[in-house]
DNA sequence: CGCACTTGCTAATCCGATTTAACGGAGGTC
DNA sequence: GACCTCCGTTAAATCGGATTAGCAAGTGCG
């Protein structure tokens, strides 16, 4: 790769100045004083050389590369990816940054070799992130860096968090219900295990039900069951077929995803039940399948896009870190698959 | 970020040697002869102290930054996504390189400013992909340099394209109709111009197309015809529901996408109609979708990963890169979406 | 014994910027 | 006229490694 031929050297020679007064002019720096006369020669020199600076030789001096780490345990799977990334990359554009992307997979020994690779790098900081949101503990290079926590918790370890707000989204999903009269009726399928190697339960499974049941309650209403199961399209055929077939007659359901919500809604056509009419259905997460299946689902969206751009604005802003956690808000897709309840039958 | 503090000066420090001898033992290189003894002294030092090479002031010197530039207009957007990446990723990892991810979101302006930016950064190489095939006219800042187009073509840019092979693809889908026995009854769904806007309309979309009828000509079959659309969901419910409505009784479908496969399967069902029993359908793409279908969706995969894999592999061989054309296979994944024919009633 | 050759290591540069310290000339003061 | 102070500019050092040129001690050989 041929590399930017033009040194700022060059440029000086053109201007007829010391490399130090083209510096000076090309940075734009006020504190020290470069006549207009000199800083337009030399402007002029860098746009007819079409002068590049090498960020490599400026990282150098300055110890910032104007680059950010970014790790993940997994950056493709469903429904934690791609958004993330992009809302990741919007805001490091904004600050003109540029973000290394990697993956782990998982493996320790592989997370501290990309870990390290980064940080010979010389990034600014780093962004530790998780696919679902989870207790992490980051490998010990990373004690002491700047570093955002994305989508996950690490007691004890000095940095900030940036996860979705499950509680108000259960609280959502609650109310979503509610407004359209339900009371009664109501199932909740996935629940709060999908995971069941995480220590405390999965996170979003226990604070989404735990913000539900709180206006449950506060409405009087109530939640006739939880079918736990794991949160994939079949598991919730599986467990709504059983709930036919036990002769329960839901009218409403919860269910911890969108995949879980397709395979309700597979279930339901299968046993001739019509969505909304004789079953109504809130979900979680948005994914694009949400918006195609009919009737199009409505469900509480994960914020993909917005945890990105948050952790990088929170890792680009001044000042140091402290460990906190920053909750972003899971807003209501409303779309068809609520319908209103009916008196019971 | 608090830098790397031990430099390896601290290490030759230590070990009682030059920063020569260092950089040699460290480096390894056995074109200057070090003793064992004073190579094990600098090892030896360089672990206690915890030195990391700084990669930065490294590549100043060797104009290489073990660094790649992922240049894409979306990396988001279904189907081409994060598999792209993460197969990208992992041939990087393989040779210790690291990648930048940019998204331009189609914009020339933010895409220069973007390569600027890795380039100023001085990236060895530069990954230029595109999300759906078609052809492309890399920015002036790329020529010249060490490019590998992905997913895209660009006539008259010296570079290698690495994309999916979508005739082959086309025969595959025909063959697995064939081998089922449909020979009549078969209709496209979706055809040529999802992209109304490519000028030689949509790559992808052609050359299926010519793959199919290649083999069905071979073969004897027939296509009854094509239900040119764009390739969504709703796209695929619209146009098969037309059909029915029309009076066709197709027996076999090959729709464009997974997500036209889906809405297919919504017509279907509202026509009464069973798949495979009915109507047999084979599609492309291999998205999560397509397992989650019921029946589970016979379709021929975008080959995601592995083209992400061979374009960063082809990247960082030895030797010129050539302007050429890397066809990678697009497997047949098949599920229960195709049944055997039934004579015609 | 003396010359050529190895061997093992180091001093000095370089990469392309930023930054510090200082320098020459203009203008002002007494 | 001597002394100071600004101003605009520049020489030189620096960042952390890689690389080139060369040096001193040891070996081989006639």
């Amino acid at each position: 790769m041929p590399a930017n031929r033009v040194t700022m050297a060059d440029v000086a020679r053109r201007a007829g100045v010391s490399p130090t007064t083209a510096s000076f002019a090309l940075s734009g720096r006020t504190d020290m004083r470069i006549s207009d006369a000199a800083r337009n020669k030399v402007l002029e020199a860098a746009a007819e050389l079409g002068y590049r600076p090498n960020a490599t030789a400026r990282s150098l001096r300055t110890k910032s590369s104007q680059t950010i780490g970014f790790v993940s345990d997994a950056i493709t799977t469903t429904p934690f990816a791609g958004e993330v990334i992009r809302g990741a990359l919007e805001a490091a554009r904004a600050k003109e940054h540029l973000l290394f992307i990697t993956e782990t997979g998982g493996d320790r020994a592989v997370e501290s070799g990309l870990v390290n690779g980064l940080l010979d790098r010389q990034v600014d900081a780093v962004i530790y992130a998780a696919m679902y949101t989870h207790y992490v503990t980051p490998p010990p290079e990373l004690h002491g860096r700047r570093v955002v926590l994305l989508n996950c918790l690490a007691p004890g370890f000095d940095a900030p968090s940036v996860i979705p707000d499950e509680i108000e989204a259960g609280r959502t999903a609650g109310r979503a219900l509610l407004a359209a009269g339900h009371t009664d009726g109501i199932w909740a399928i996935g629940g709060h295990q999908a995971v069941p190697a995480t220590p405390d339960g999965i996170f979003a499974g226990i604070e989404r039900m735990r913000g539900l049941q709180e206006v449950f309650r506060d409405a009087g209403a109530r939640l006739n069951g939880v079918a736990e199961c794991d949160w994939n399209t079949e598991d919730g055929y599986r467990e709504v077929g059983r709930l036919l077939a036990e002769g329960h007659r839901p009218r409403a359901l919860v269910c911890s995803t969108d995949r879980v919500s397709f395979g309700a809604y597979q279930a339901l056509a299968e046993a001739g039940l019509s969505v909304p009419r004789d079953v109504s259905i809130v979900s979680f997460d948005d994914q694009d399948i949400a918006g195609w299946l009919k009737p199009a689902l409505t469900t509480v969206a994960l914020p993909h896009h917005e945890l990105g751009r948050r952790a990088v604005e929170l890792i680009l802003e001044d000042g140091p870190l402290s460990a906190s956690s920053h909750r972003v808000p899971m807003p209501l897709r409303e779309r068809d698959s609520i319908g209103p309840a009916r008196p019971a039958n």
